[in-house]
RNA sequence: CGGAGCGUGGCGCAGCCUGGUAGCGCAUCUGGUUUGGGACCAGAGGGUCGUAGGUUCGAAUCCUAUCGCUCCGACCA
């Protein structure tokens, strides 16, 4: 992408507005754009980051073996009033009139809405376990919005909810959830500590938070170091092992860690005196097992190996997709800007033109390009008539993981100009090495 | 909802107390000089001062109402 075709609106100055760095820095690079309270628009750069850690979710939910559809935004207040939570929810939930006078509602959740399309199909223990989940926009109206898209009232989350014969199935759904967790956090970069946890709402008597550590987390937590250095289960973890399904969670069970609501002195006391994190995290995740909760009342039933019927036990798990870009900017960045991850980057690589009015460093960077693009690189290309400064500054804003800068003084030495933002580190090399160096480390 | 504060060009702000018809920096546009870490010179465009009433010869400024936004608290992916 040529930067002089795109659409970076990216701002020196910091919007009086915004008071977390996550916010700060989306707004002045152009990532964002406040509607009203809590409401954003997504613009090009921030939409592209939005989408890969989409993706990257999409894929670890794939791989535990759930199953991707799509639910509405609007919902039927019917449906609510049959689980009962229409009037539970409070003023929370936004509530709508239709034309013919129908109260509709603006999701903001759906496990009302998938046990409804689970019930009409589903028949038999056989079909079980079954784990459905949508990306789709949310909306609370949370009485005070606040952190940007930390705590926007319209959001987007991954919903999951699973489907079992029994009590014992479901846990096991659960413990799934928990394992593609953490594999999720772990390619967004982030280092991610399940914690017990209120149900809430949603009730049930087995719950976790996923937890990032951060000055800015809205939660005050508290856990032993050693969940630090639990390693993720791996892209190559088989999902069907129940015996290391279940060894995955203890690795972590095994450690006190718990959230304000559900903290224990006395535990936490227990903890060698070094070991102890009391700190603040953002929630990213949140994983509930809440048993026959909607199934009872919403009659979702299949038929057991007997004949007989039995409720359902279900589960949801949540991660707030949205939330997710501010949280990841909120664990890396620096006093220049972002330091995206690689697996969110919004592109591999920046391609500086440090003399867009000399032809022949024009030609050379043209030529980077094509030659980045054809090695499989997303580029975002500066090509821009400006001084370098600035174009250096936008870069290391928007923090691409590597700046690639071709000025007329390396062009007469060959060389060009590496970055590696992370670091800062800088090298002169070959456009060759250069192109080597990015395909080994991205 | 309780407490605090703010609405003045796209962004950051001054002006308000002590009414006299709007200003600065950044950004944008034009011309020129520049170009390896946010340049310089000259010029230009852009604002019914959130909105509606009121007071006054005259309101960004004073009064009233209203809307919006931000922060602290209770709630949450």
């Amino acid at each position: 992408m040529r930067l002089s075709r795109y659409f970076l609106p990216v701002t020196k100055d910091t919007p009086a507005q915004a008071e977390i760095v996550s916010h700060q820095l989306m707004l002045r690079a152009g990532m964002i754009r406040q509607g009203s309270a809590g409401i954003y628009s997504w613009l090009p750069l921030g939409f592209k980051v939005l989408k890969k850690i989409e993706q990257i979710v999409r894929e670890e939910m794939n791989r535990a073996g759930a199953v991707e559809m799509l639910m509405p935004t609007l919902q039927s207040a019917d449906l609510w009033r049959e689980s009962g939570r229409y009037d539970a929810y409070g003023p929370e939930m936004l509530r709508i009139v239709d034309r013919h006078e129908r109260d509709l509602l603006y999701g903001p959740t759906n496990e009302e809405m998938i046990t409804e399309i689970f019930r009409t199909y589903v028949k038999s223990y056989k079909q079980l376990p079954m784990n459905l989940y949508h990306q789709q926009w949310k909306f609370r109206d949370e009485i005070r919005p606040r952190f940007g898209v930390m705590r926007g009232r319209e959001f987007y989350m991954k919903d999951a909810y699973s489907f079992d014969v029994d009590e014992a199935a479901a846990r096991i759904s659960y413990q799934r959830m928990f394992a593609a967790y953490l594999n999720t956090f772990d390619r967004l970069g982030l280092t991610a500590i399940p914690m017990q946890a209120d149900p809430g709402p949603i009730g049930g008597d087995l719950s976790h938070e996923f937890i990032i550590l951060a000055e800015t987390g809205e939660s005050a937590v508290f856990c032993d170091k050693a969940l630090l250095d639990v390693p993720a289960p791996g892209l190559d973890f088989d999902f069907d092992d129940k015996v290391d399904l279940k060894l995955e969670m203890e690795k972590r069970t095994q450690y006190y860690a718990a959230t304000e609501e559900k903290h224990d002195e006395t535990a936490f006391e227990a903890i060698a005196e070094d070991q102890r994190i009391a700190a603040r995290g953002i929630e990213v995740g949140h994983i509930f097992y809440f048993g026959t909760k909607y199934s009872e009342p919403m009659k979702a039933e299949v038929q057991t190996t007997d004949g007989g019927r039995t409720e359902i036990h279900g589960g949801s798990y949540g991660i707030g997709v949205s939330r997710l870009v501010g949280a990841i900017i909120e664990a890396s960045h620096d006093e220049n800007g972002i330091v995206w991850p690689a697996s969110v980057s919004p592109f591999d690589v920046g391609l500086l033109n440090l003399r867009a009015n000399d032809e022949g460093c024009t030609t050379a960077c043209n030529e980077a390009y094509e030659r980045l693009q054809n090695a499989g690189f997303d580029v975002l290309y500066d090509d821009r008539d400006e001084r370098p400064g600035g174009k250096f500054a936008t870069m290391d804003l928007i923090g691409l993981p590597w700046q690639l800068a071709i000025g007329p003084r390396g062009l007469k030495a060959g060389t060009v100009e590496l970055k590696r933002r992370i670091t800062g580190e800088t090298e002169e090399m070959s456009l060759d090495a250069a192109l080597n160096k990015l395909t080994k480390t991205t």
